[in-house]
DNA sequence: AGCATTCTTGACCGATCAGTCATCAATTCC
DNA sequence: GGAATTGATGACTGATCGGTCAAGAATGCT
């Protein structure tokens, strides 16, 4: 009953994604965004709430969809290091749309995260489930005889979370450094 | 002649540093910068001109500070994995003030630099400066010997930007992460 | 058709933002 | 001591912020 939703929520949230990837979170106004969405200032509140649960709406479909492609690409057969090789390549070997997208996880945890103690938690677990597929990617190579038996798999996920972030960061601000790539697969070489 | 200063300025882009460092360059309005300064607002405005010169004060601080720890612990003599292993340790070593203090350089690179190309450019120069740090030290690893001669140095300072930054930022996350000084060690075994 | 419900719209609100400026206080020079 | 100069101060400005709300439009139920 009632008037039916002009708008796709879902297509809303995908543009305040982006938005707040390029510019932060207090950067991107709610007038940015109806800008971007053509929306009236009303619509969006009433579909959204307000400026935070927003966020967390483009946070969590960011994470969903960043989570699913490693599972997806961590769950084929296949050696592990060509797997982490790609993972690590992606950065790279997409032709993005937005360059100076950021990670907007990253993003939530130095802009929010320190004065708001929900995201904070959630991030922490958010990013404990990477680390875990990260581990059991590891853990999978050391049964395979792939990788050496004295490897610690918690550190080495750490460590490739750490490398991948990084990477991502530089990533954002020299679109086109060379070098880039080829530090990417130095990145394997401590495994 | 004239009425003589009552503050120092330094002091002032100090805790600007630390503040901007803390919340970012649009969360961390004038009024934030007053209360902790004591300062008036006509003088502050007085002495740095406006919000956004301010901030470039505090950039360039931290960029001064940073650099010049960095060059004197890489002109130090000895083996170039054993300082390397102590630069990527330093976030952990110290037992910092604010834990939640993320890198100056990285924060204006994500929130100001797409719309500033001044700022943009200035970072640029200075991420190269840190760069070239690093090929330099990584050259003297090959000429001793330390280091393998097929080495790209370049391809490897870019690693060792991308492995810092991530050490860093996951650090300011996680001030106790257990894996973490574990897994700046695991950074060396790639050279 | 009439009513209840939901969405759309944009005017509107108080708070806060970055930045200005007139006034006053301190210092130096003569 | 008086003139000139510079710093200190906080009230003030216009713009913008996030958020609200009353009015109108579209839908489904009876």
């Amino acid at each position: 009953m009632g008037r039916t939703r002009e708008f796709s929520p879902e297509s809303v949230v995908q543009k305040a994604m982006v938005a707040f990837g390029q510019n932060g979170y207090t950067a991107t106004s709610i007038t940015d965004l109806l800008e971007e969405t053509h929306l009236a200032r009303g619509s969006l509140y009433g579909a959204f709430g307000d400026k935070r649960q927003l966020f967390r709406a483009a946070l969590e479909k960011y994470d969903q969809e960043n989570f699913q492609a490693m599972e997806q690409l961590f769950a084929k057969r296949g050696p592990v290091k060509k797997i982490l090789s790609k993972w690590l390549n992606h950065p790279f070997d997409t032709t993005d749309v937005c360059t100076r997208q950021a990670c907007l996880m990253f993003r939530a945890a130095m802009e929010l995260a320190p004065h708001d103690p929900e995201i904070d938690q959630w991030l922490k677990g958010a990013f404990e489930r990477y680390q875990n597929l990260l581990v059991k990617l590891l853990q999978r190579g050391k049964a395979s005889g792939e990788l050496r038996p004295g490897l610690n798999c918690k550190v080495a996920a750490r460590y490739l979370g750490c490398s991948m972030h990084g990477l991502k960061s530089m990533r954002t601000m020299y679109p086109d450094c060379a070098e880039l790539p080829a530090a990417a697969q130095m990145v394997l070489k401590a495994l």
